[in-house]
DNA sequence: TGCCAATAGGACTAAATAGTCCAGGAATGC
DNA sequence: GCATTCCTGGACTATTTAGTCCTATTGGCA
């Protein structure tokens, strides 16, 4: 209830709480809906059932369809965003690393793999149909990318990480991990693969610590 | 040309080879059409138009859509593990698995990243949507890793990677890095995450050769 | 309190799209 | 070469879905 301006309107007029509100009750469904079905796979008459408003407020608040996915690309990358902040921004040794791969890993088994991430989803299906959604969902990746390379930035000046270390590309691999894991544990049902995926990805920015310790991830 | 069987009919129908090559075709525009545009997006007047077909051919040779796209899901699957084998089935060296990373890349930088992989993009649409699709693409996914972890293991028979590599873990995470890297690549619209992802995992691959050699990767 | 814009409800329209049907032409087996 | 089955063309229907419109109600503000 702390995410009001996740939803933030963007135009000048005259605004309601109870406007904010229906605006927020649409895009939660839409968000909820699009992603067990996908985008096009909704329709606004599940997403007016499932938020219970009515065609006319859809449009009033959203001009068409295609705004009101873009709408959502924002809404979820910032929902995405302050999550990844939470777990990353304090982020400065190792093993807060393995914290961050296991608090993912356990989120996505809740649903056996199901699902996968919601920008990644969103990203697949758009990228190719609409240029606005595709940038949109790029710059949230690289902000996604920024948190974690921040965090290796914080390691390689405190003397954790060799100074070779390209925090940049680390994160990169990583999120390519991720996103390749999330994928794999939706398409196997299973959350198996994604595990694997970012063991390897720690393993590899292992390589780069100063003096590996620890045990191999879990 | 050499691929007749790849559009193999399932049904029990006498066939002739003009029933063939119109599914044959549906199938290519339909292969076509929902690389660029995604499954949901791509109607069948499209792939109607595309393939110089009509409607009563589609579905005279697939019940419904979902069959169709089921059928392409085979379809592409086939392809890629074709066209996969021919690239790794004789892998039995790092510089293979180089090699492969860089017909890879090169082929996605053709388009500078767009579209992604044909396998990868159905995965997320459909996994959700069509359980006999997404167990049809997991089977597909499995053999690509496969033959993979067959040359790694080729590898460590030989010598050439250490005992304790296990190649299915390392296959899976290759697997990943390479579908992440499609992923933000078409996000990015632009190839380099896909390159930086799979040296990663080109990377992780070497930290087991028994004796590091050569350049890093490029 | 009363005005006015924002908000809400929901029937309605238009367009897109999946799916049906039938009649005629082409292969194939006997 | 004839009958049977497959294949093709395209008009047609039914359904789904995006998008519109009109009326009623609510809430903020002078």
């Amino acid at each position: 209830m702390s995410d009001e301006q996740v939803a933030a309107p963007t135009n000048r007029r005259r605004i309601s709480q109870r406007g904010i509100a229906t605006r927020e009750r649409i895009l939660e469904a839409a968000n909820r809906l699009m992603l067990v079905r996908g985008v096009n796979a909704t329709t606004l008459d599940d997403i007016r059932e499932a938020s219970q408003t009515s065609k006319s407020q859809l449009y009033h608040h959203f001009a068409d369809k295609q705004e009101l996915v873009r709408a959502l690309v924002k809404y979820r990358g910032a929902l995405v965003l302050q999550r990844e902040r939470a777990g990353l921004e304090r982020l400065r040794s190792f093993s807060g690393l393995v914290r961050w791969r296991n608090a993912l890993v356990q989120a996505n088994s809740l649903n056996n793999g199901k699902y996968g991430c919601g920008l990644g989803s969103m990203a697949l299906e758009l990228s190719d149909q609409d240029e606005q959604a595709r940038s949109s969902l790029s710059e949230t990746f690289a902000a996604w990318e920024k948190l974690i390379s921040d965090g290796l930035h914080r390691m390689r000046d405190s003397g954790l990480l060799r100074q070779d270390a390209d925090p940049e590309k680390l994160a990169t691999g990583l999120m390519a991990a991720l996103q390749g894991g999330y994928l794999l544990a939706n398409a196997a049902h299973d959350v198996a693969p994604m595990g694997v995926a970012l063991d390897m990805a720690l393993e590899h920015i292992r390589s780069f610590l100063v003096q590996p310790s620890g045990e191999p991830t879990p």
